[in-house]
RNA sequence: GGUCCCGUAGCUCAUCUGGAUAGAGCGACAGCCUUCUAAGCUGUAGGUACUUGGUUCGAGUCCAAGCGGGAUCACCA
């Protein structure tokens, strides 16, 4: 049980034993740390029991705090100021903390517990390379993967590609148009980047052809249509659906060469999958579920055989399911997919982790699945996060506005690269550790900067602006956590040592004010992994490690450590150090994001 | 127009789910390296939390209305 949660406990049994005529609830009792301009740790709040107790807030606060006491060994002293009862833990119970946690690497960590839950991220489409805010769906699903497994629960990740359809077919017609036979090999350019080329290719070519029919005279919509690119693309589609082995050849040479660069790329990034679902084997599934669902008469037929299915009982719209020539929309797709995750695995949970732009596509997907009676659509969740906009509006990679994602990656480290050597510290190390520095540098600012935000929240990068390495940044954690290892060098201590290093302590001497902050904010580690896995929200974990670093650093300026003044110090501080180091790495693994030992 | 999301220091964000005088980072200014890494630390300036009402002992947080920004409401994916 976390401090926390002993001190609600605590005050319940308290304010039950003060009080036997009255009842009281848990929830009722409020908890905080206490503000830094009052003595204490934590602060129970005393207003909401002072009206039914009939009590002043300060007699009650008196009475509590005695009772907490003489009746816990948690308390050292306890204040109540205007209402608030601030309880002081004892030193003790820290340095127990410590004792059995400092190189606990399960320090965290929750017990496994039976759920199973999918978590479905990145999802590309196989027609143009990866970019900036493709980056902030993958890292806030490899992270909040890692969270939920720390947590205890069974994590499936899985990357759903949307690899047919007609923008696929676009990058193909221009490719066999304009692409003289061009491979990777033969120009060097990465697979995905290629095949994103001849998709900015086809865009162009098809604005010429529009603008070149309108000025002979055709109205805007029709040129639309009637441009041969597009002629030629739909025809491409339909020639995949019937299977032309042509077409099907070069769509998977395509397609192949994409996979290799989104691999190289995934690599890059340290991200990986447990499943692959691929919509040209999924795309026909949902078609069963509707036409059972019209023969339950869930859904409707229109008189040109369109299905549909009405939400108006939602207070939403009818949609359609399937086209009049029985070929397939994006729900119907998504509702087979959702139905074979579910049969493949038999999960609990299902999460989607998708732009806040289909925030109503997967409401719809929802209802549709429950009114159709399929039981997974109680597990459906989807982790929503806010899009990634220039300064200029949204990304299109149409018209060629994206930061693409290798760019940025290779941008971070040369900007890692520069801030090390114009700070200095290149010295002792091998040019491959300090290759190895700079990518850790670099893509853990990447990381840290599309993860501190609340995923919820929409973001704005200005690619004119480089992402900063100081202050609120991975960089700031990791500066911290190798100024721990090279302590711990200095004194011929491993990363992580066992208590035979420390034989024989005991901790007598009272503990300072910067020990206790460092020690209360470790000790609140595991809820606040808890919190960040109930709400899906690396961010959490990012503003945790920072504020812990920031402990930290203000404790290694002004609290020797090596040379503390007694033996007794100096083994404390080196526990509390490894601990911290330890809790850092634990933290900023789960983001993906490694931390160097020298930098 | 309907539905949903957002609005906190010049900028980027926190605020532990309703608790004390709203906190960090960047930027600005002023200090701190013969002592374990100055990518750091300490301090100063910077606020009508979009507005107006309401609920409450207590509201940035909950409710209502309005203002501003965004998303979405396709036989696109």
């Amino acid at each position: 049980m976390t401090l926390h949660q002993q001190i609600k406990a605590a005050s319940l049994a308290a304010l039950q034993a003060l009080y036997p005529e009255q009842a009281f609830e848990l929830d009722q009792i409020a908890v905080n740390q206490t503000k830094p301009e009052f003595t204490g740790h934590y602060t129970v709040v005393l207003f909401p029991f002072v009206k039914t107790l009939r009590c002043k807030p300060n007699e009650l606060g008196e009475k509590l705090g005695d009772y907490l006491l003489a009746h816990t060994s948690l308390f050292s002293a306890h204040q109540t100021v205007s209402g608030f009862l601030n309880l002081s833990i004892k030193d003790q119970v820290f340095t127990d903390l410590l004792l059995h946690n400092f190189n606990n690497p399960n320090f965290g960590k929750a017990a496994p517990k039976s759920k199973k839950v999918m978590l479905e991220y990145s999802s590309p489409n196989t027609n143009k390379p990866l970019h900036f805010g493709h980056l902030r769906n993958i890292f806030l699903g490899y992270a909040t993967a890692n969270i939920l497994k720390n947590d205890g629960q069974e994590v499936i990740k899985a990357n759903l590609v949307n690899d047919r359809g007609i923008h696929i077919c676009k990058s193909m017609i221009a490719w066999q148009d304009y692409g003289n036979g061009a491979t990777p090999s033969s120009t060097g350019i990465k697979g995905d980047h290629l095949v994103g080329d001849y998709y900015v290719r086809f865009n162009n070519e098809y604005k010429k052809q529009i603008a070149a029919l309108v000025s002979q005279g055709m109205d805007a919509t029709q040129a639309e249509k009637e441009a041969p690119i597009m002629q030629a693309t739909q025809a491409m589609l339909r020639d995949w659906e019937k299977g032309d082995e042509n077409v099907r050849q070069l769509w998977k040479m395509m397609n192949d060469w994409v996979y290799e660069g989104f691999n190289n790329t995934y690599a890059r990034l340290g991200v990986d999958f447990d499943k692959y679902y691929f919509e040209s084997n999924t795309y026909l599934l949902g078609k069963q579920l509707v036409e059972s669902g019209l023969a339950n008469g869930i859904l409707y037929q229109k008189e040109d055989h369109s299905v549909w299915v009405d939400l108006s009982d939602e207070g939403l719209d009818q949609k359609l399911l399937l086209r009049g020539d029985g070929t397939s929309v994006y729900m119907t797709q998504d509702l087979g997919t959702a139905k074979l995750k579910y049969d493949d695995y038999g999960i609990d949970q299902s999460i989607y982790v998708i732009a806040d732009e289909q925030n109503y596509h997967m409401q719809v997907l929802q209802i549709i699945l429950k009114k159709l009676g399929e039981p997974c659509w109680k597990g459906i969740y989807h982790l929503s996060y806010g899009m990634v906009e220039l300064p200029s509006g949204r990304m299109k990679s149409r018209e060629g506005t994206v930061v693409d994602a290798d760019d940025m990656m290779d941008e971070m480290i040369v900007l890692a690269k520069e801030q090390t050597e114009a700070a200095g510290k290149t010295e002792g190390f091998s040019d491959a550790e300090l290759q190895d520095l700079y990518e850790m540098i670099g893509m853990g600012a990447l990381k840290f900067y599309l993860l501190r935000v609340e995923p919820k929240k929409k973001m704005i990068f200005d690619p004119k602006e480089s992402i900063d390495l100081h202050g609120f940044t991975a960089t700031f954690i990791q500066y911290a956590h190798a100024r721990i290892c090279s302590i711990l060098r200095r004194e011929n201590l491993p990363i992580m040592p066992d208590s035979s290093h420390f034989q024989g302590f005991v901790a007598s001497e009272k503990l300072t004010d910067a020990e206790g902050k460092l020690l209360l904010s470790l000790e609140q580690f595991p809820e606040v992994l808890k919190a960040a896995a109930n709400e899906y929200s690396p961010a959490i974990v990012c503003n945790y490690a920072f504020g812990l670093a920031q402990l930290f650093n203000s404790f290694y300026d002004n609290h020797p450590i090596a040379k503390a003044a007694t033996d007794e110090k100096k083994n404390l501080r080196l526990m509390l150090i490894v601990m911290t180091a330890q809790v850092l790495r634990q933290g900023m693994n789960l983001l993906g994001i490694r931390l160097p030992e020298k930098m």
